[in-house]
DNA sequence: TTCCCCATGAGACTCATTCTCAACTTGGAG
DNA sequence: CTCCAAGTTGAGAATGAGTCTCATGGGGAA
């Protein structure tokens, strides 16, 4: 799964009835060499200024459509206005932890907390679809 | 707690330097009054239309602010772009649960989810300053 | 090569929210 | 009671992330 890397987008787009093309894959790449979890204008930077690659804002946005919707990608509203972004290669689920002083994002996972989420949708008649689990927190001491 | 609903505004006005004026009673009174989870157009087109009270939205987001900061109302992103308001009178904290389907927002709380989440700030080296917690769902069948 | 449809970029546009600033109130000092 | 400094307000401009438009650009199939 992890040696795959490449022909993960392109089976995507061919599902999606899509083409494969370079700016594309540059936004792909771009999301998926870094483990952080960056905004789109900061995505669409990178591209331009660092790299170099001509890119337009829209595409970066259209892009990162594709990539969410197949999963390639999580999008997470950290609630200041900017969604962020992060590869989802690896399919581990996790939510975040955002420290209110530094701002720095930490992931973490509990099974115990996924099973009560479900317990309590099931007491009012629902399932979970998926959540936002978001805790923001600050250093002990 | 409960009768003391008109000097709960003056008192924290007070406390924030503000002064009592009609918009910032008018637009409290309406968030107060209904159970609902409201965005901001929806009360000041409520101010306005329905009550023909006479208030700019800059006065209701700037009283909402207000309102906001000193826990008398909690704001909710939902994530469609608009933020949902209620009050908070009666301090008892929850979460919320997003139907998929019908948009209906159930509230509900679990105090066992409550400690795991603040166990695992712990195990992190964090305490929970607060959190966002919302599960989108679908009714089972 | 031709043709057609998909993809792209620049910039217009949307829409919630914030900001600006002139006009308006008001509590208090005198 | 009068006046003034300071707080408030409203209308509309500004902001900013994200979306949409549409003319132009390519690429693949025959």
């Amino acid at each position: 799964m992890v040696a795959q890397t490449p022909e993960i987008l392109t089976g995507i787009l061919h599902k999606e009835g899509l083409r494969y093309t370079a700016q594309r894959e540059a936004v792909w790449d771009e999301i998926r060499q870094s483990q952080e979890h960056r905004d789109a204008e900061d995505i669409y930077l990178s591209l331009r200024s660092t790299k170099g690659i001509q890119v337009s804002r829209a595409t970066v946005y259209r892009t990162i459509d594709v990539l969410v919707k197949n999963k390639l990608v999580r999008k997470m509203d950290v609630g200041d206005g900017r969604c962020r972004y992060e590869p989802r290669l690896d399919d581990n689920h996790h939510d975040h932890m955002i420290c209110t002083e530094t701002g720095d994002i930490i992931e973490f996972f509990n099974e115990e907390l996924e099973l009560l989420q479900e317990k309590i949708a099931r007491k009012h008649g629902y399932t979970v679809v998926r959540h936002v689990h978001q805790l923001f927190v600050k250093p002990i001491k």
